[in-house]
DNA sequence: AGCACGCCGACT
DNA sequence: GTCGGCGTGCTC
């Protein structure tokens, strides 16, 4: 002890799954761990964050390299968050200078300083003030930006009049150049503030809701895990908003995780109208810059809502009070790839470790959670019924065998479809492939256009006359002749999104039809646009893949058929029937909302499948119970607890050979531990953009058992070495066996 | 992952 | 003679 150093432990951003200590000048107060570090390491110089200071270090002291400064003076990670971040670590087994980077905006990973000094900010001029807004009626973007501007002495910071209009730039240059609005620098964070526009008052909540509401803000400062279970119009957003607002007027703050796909200015709009308090957005749209406003926006003391996609999880919130996961069985909360962590059950560790209520909503949820439900973890709030009149729409099954098709849709499908014309409804069909065709095909030889770097076949677009494939990107102009045989004859077979599309405008050439897939909403603000178009009544038919499934609201659409019901059905992954039920039951719900009543039209040529049965009562808990005992006698989760080893290399028996490699380790430290391990097997797809794919199954009865082998089993293989060229990752509770 | 060191091939 | 190929080893 020479009392002039203090060692400090770093969690350094690195793939190597441990933590490292260093030598602290022992002046001043000790530094608090969650603040970042500048550190030597190796050769170069990397930025950590600290994590605790312990007593001694492992490592001989001569050999401790020198702290090079400190970057905050005050903890980004509260000792909470850091508690969350490192039981993920070990959870995913995952290093852990990688996961605390995964916590930081960006900017403060290159390390910015944790203030947005030099933040624009606009605010009215005295010319600014004595204008009428009202009176511009010709401009009525800048009437209402002025309106927002109207008591902002300090300024309002630009990117918060995103929520006035998407077009505020344009709108607040007009402005200045008249003179009525003026740039200040935002000195100190800016929270935002809450801008005056319209705002929503609750509506009365029927007995169910106010039921969920009660039980969710009956304790409000204990752990419990609610599982809100509501079909599509049942109300759930409703019990949030009510549930946030409790939580608010007591000051706190509240987290609301939804899928990347169902986070729309729509949704947020309808926060900001009903909360009195700032909801600050978080989602992998925003900049650099904005991402870092409002992750240091939530780190203050102030109430306020976060409402973000997966990664929101982890930001810090020193006076959280409730989290919310909506649609909380949907696959998207699951990282794919680097830190493969799972967003609903972070969330639920991290309310855990706040001892604060976690709710999770779905109609459909997962079965994980059911279970949990089953076991006693979980409380069930049940949303029985639909709001207002509306009423659950019948769903029929069109048995595919004795029905004539014609491009993808059977007659009993067209004549509803003709009858919604008829009657100016809307409809919408749901086919989960997006392209013009699957499969472009020779009729003389049998030739099928294949992805020269995957195990695929490649998709016919048919407007841009390309063959693409959806899973590497290839991209490559369809061959009048077969490369095969010469034959002319070449074909595209079966149909995608954009077949149907042009089939139906063939069949129905007086109908508005709109395509909503990846192709046609690839552009900045394109899915925006075409939700608006639907709203607004400017189509009659909707064809579209799960895009069209998740998260919002047609309440027009009045019938809904599911082209091809089947896909996934007799799958290889165990997940699938559960999968398909999700989407049917999701994309029926957009059936009906309104007062109008709904027909779901499901083709199909397994009729006698019992999903459908479930499908037709809307019983999805029948359905579950089903499923979940299927589970238990075949020994998967969630009555086992899975590990996916995967290996990749471009040259096959690289890949392979490390498989084996691990497999052989894996048997060397089980050490009787209660887990079984597979044998290696390819990827249902081996061969993807190049890269060869196998991976390795373990699988045990109890994490317990689980997560202490699988530390052995990383400590041998990260000290093995894999042939060249070979990638490889470890994925804790895997999604799909892929 | 980076970034060193290290030991063998064709080039300004 | 050296620039550079990627094997192998380490990072407190």
């Amino acid at each position: 002890m020479t009392g002039s150093y203090r060692i400090v432990r770093i969690a350094v951003p690195t793939p190597l799954r441990r933590s490292f200590d260093y030598l602290a000048p022992d002046v001043g107060p000790p530094p608090k761990p969650g603040v970042r570090v500048r550190v030597p390491f190796g050769q170069r110089e990397a930025m950590g964050v600290l994590l605790e200071l312990p007593e001694r270090s492992d490592y001989p002291r001569e050999k401790l390299k020198s702290t090079l400064g400190l970057l905050d003076s005050e903890p980004l990670l509260s000792a909470r968050l850091l508690e969350l971040l490192r039981w993920a670590a070990g959870y995913y087994h995952h290093p852990i200078g990688e996961v605390m980077q995964t916590a930081l905006p960006t900017a403060l990973r290159r390390g910015q300083a944790a203030t947005v000094a030099g933040t624009k900010g606009w605010r009215l001029t005295a010319s600014g003030r004595s204008v009428d807004a009202s009176a511009l009626r010709r401009a009525p973007l800048q009437r209402r930006l002025l309106q927002a501007l109207e008591g902002h002495a300090q300024g309002v910071v630009g990117e918060e009049l995103a929520s006035v209009s998407p077009g505020w730039r344009g709108g607040l240059g007009s402005l200045a150049r008249k003179g009525w609005v003026e740039c200040v620098e935002q000195q100190r964070c800016p929270i935002p503030v809450r801008l005056a526009g319209q705002t929503d008052s609750p509506p009365r909540l029927n007995a169910a809701q106010q039921a969920a509401v009660e039980a969710v803000t009956a304790s409000l400062r204990r752990f419990q895990a609610l599982l809100l279970l509501g079909v599509t119009g049942s109300g759930k957003t409703e019990v949030y908003l009510h549930a946030i607002e409790e939580i608010t007027r007591q000051g706190r703050q509240a987290l609301v995780l939804v899928p990347e796909i169902s986070l729309t200015p729509q949704l947020a709009a309808r926060f900001q109208r009903r909360l009195q308090v700032p909801v600050a957005l978080l989602h992998s749209g925003l900049s650099d810059q904005e991402r870092l406003l409002a992750w240091l926006t939530a780190r203050e003391n102030t109430p306020l809502v976060i409402l973000g996609t997966r990664s929101a999880v982890f930001v810090p919130l020193p006076r959280l009070g409730l989290i919310v996961v909506d649609e909380e069985h949907d696959q998207s909360y699951k990282q794919q790839d680097g830190f493969r962590y799972h967003g609903r059950d972070v969330a639920v560790m991290r309310a855990s470790l706040e001892g604060i209520p976690v709710v999770l909503g779905s109609a459909t949820p997962s079965l994980a959670s059911l279970n949990r439900v089953k076991q006693g973890d979980y409380t069930l709030l049940p949303l029985p019924e639909r709001t207002g009149s509306a009423s659950l729409p019948e769903v029929r099954l069109l048995d595919m065998r004795y029905l004539a098709v014609t491009d993808g849709v059977s007659p009993p499908l067209r004549q509803a479809l003709q009858q919604r014309l008829d009657r100016g409804e809307q409809s919408l069909l749901f086919l989960n492939r997006r392209g013009f065709a699957p499969v472009y095909r020779c009729y003389s030889c049998g030739w099928l256009a294949p992805c020269e770097r995957c195990d695929a076949r490649l998709i016919v677009h048919q407007r841009t006359q390309r063959l693409r494939c959806h899973h590497c990107g290839a991209d490559r102009p369809i061959p009048v002749s077969c490369p095969q045989c010469a034959g002319q004859d070449l074909r595209p077979l079966g149909a995608g999104t954009q077949r149907l599309e042009a089939a139906l405008s063939r069949a129905f050439p007086q109908a508005r039809l709109l395509r909503l897939d990846r192709d046609s909403t690839r552009l900045k603000g394109a899915l925006e646009t075409l939700l608006h178009r639907i709203h607004a009544g400017e189509a009659d038919i909707l064809v579209g893949t799960q895009m069209l499934s998740k998260g919002h609201d047609f309440p027009d659409v009045t019938l809904v058929g599911v082209i091809d019901a089947d896909q996934g059905l007799y799958n290889v992954d165990f997940r699938a029937s559960e999968h398909l039920f999700q989407q049917v039951m999701q994309v029926s719900g957009r059936a009906g909302r309104a007062s109008k009543g709904g027909l779901v039209l499901v083709q199909t040529y397994y009729p006698d499948n019992p999903v459908f049965r479930a499908l037709q009562h809307h019983d999805y808990m029948a359905f579950a119970e089903h499923a979940l005992e299927e589970r238990r006698q075949t020994d998967y989760p969630p009555f086992t607890h899975l590990a996916l080893l995967r290996a990749e290399s471009p040259q096959q028996p690289m890949a392979w050979q490390f498989i084996e490699l691990a497999h052989g380790l894996a048997a060397q430290c089980v050490a009787g531990a209660d887990v079984q391990i597979m044998e290696p097997v390819p990827a249902p797809m081996e061969r993807r953009a190049g890269r060869y794919r196998v991976q390795l199954l373990v699988q045990a009865a109890t994490r317990r058992a689980l997560h202490p082998f699988l530390d052995r089993w990383l400590a041998l293989l990260d000290g093995s070495r894999p042939g060249k060229r070979v990638r490889w990752s470890l994925d804790v509770d895997p999604m799909d066996l892929y």
